[in-house]
DNA sequence: ACACGTGTTCACACCCCGTTCACCGGCCGT
DNA sequence: ACGGCCGGTGAACGGGGTGTGAACACGTGT
């Protein structure tokens, strides 16, 4: 009933299988998703930091498990490597589907993936 | 057997797992409450007084009690805190499902959790 | 050497959080 | 009707987390 266990297609665990949520189609084996039907090109970083986030649509990710997830390592204080890919990330997403926002920021807990009309 | 033991499941006593009352459902671990299946966020010291009460429902919570719970020491004489974010995750809530109101006030008392449509 | 894309770091602006204060209204005893 | 206590509600404040543009370093292809 809730919103939490979305339509998450994933191929598999670490398989580069194609990932969708609503109206977001993530490929991980082609670089590129596709937003609305319209693709976005994403870098490797990008990309796996949207994974990461669209496997678990609707969860909260805490920011070190965000960071070990992408960089696979222990994140640092003061490393603001996440917040800058967010943002570019954000940008790609809601420049393709205006009027949309994907990624929901929980102050002190961490970011949660849902496509959600803006206020 | 009256109303006053609702439909309470949680992980456990301390634990952080979800705690369901209702249309309502609070992630703990998350930051996170689900009303009506829409997503509230809520900061750190609102969700612990959400699921202090919750964890309660349909029992009267003493100020003090509350208090002691959620900010851990005893309540200072003059301290309005409680007042404050009893009305930040009021007005949450009900913005989320409006005509319902969840948080109920008991004079001299404290507040009991439950979620009700307004009169 | 140069242009380009990527990933990281930095610096500054901004906003949210938690607390406290101020003011208001309702209820109760006198 | 008064004054007291209690709770509702909006706003101000300091501190810290986050947003965001830019500079920087590195690798690659031309």
């Amino acid at each position: 009933m809730s919103t939490e266990t979305r339509a998450v297609d994933a191929g598999g665990p670490g398989a580069g299988g194609p990932i969708r949520v609503a109206q977001v189609e993530i490929r991980p084996s082609e670089g590129l998703a596709l937003v609305a039907g319209r693709a976005v090109s994403l870098s490797v970083r990008e990309l796996e930091l949207l994974s990461a986030l669209a496997l678990r649509s609707g969860h909260v990710v805490a920011r070190d498990e965000l960071f070990s997830d992408v960089w696979g390592g222990p994140l640092r204080s003061g490393d603001r490597s996440i917040d800058v890919y967010v943002h570019k990330v954000r940008q790609k997403l809601e420049a393709a589907s205006p009027g949309w926002s994907f990624i929901h920021t929980h102050i002190g807990f961490g970011y949660r993936f849902a496509p959600e009309p803006m206020a």
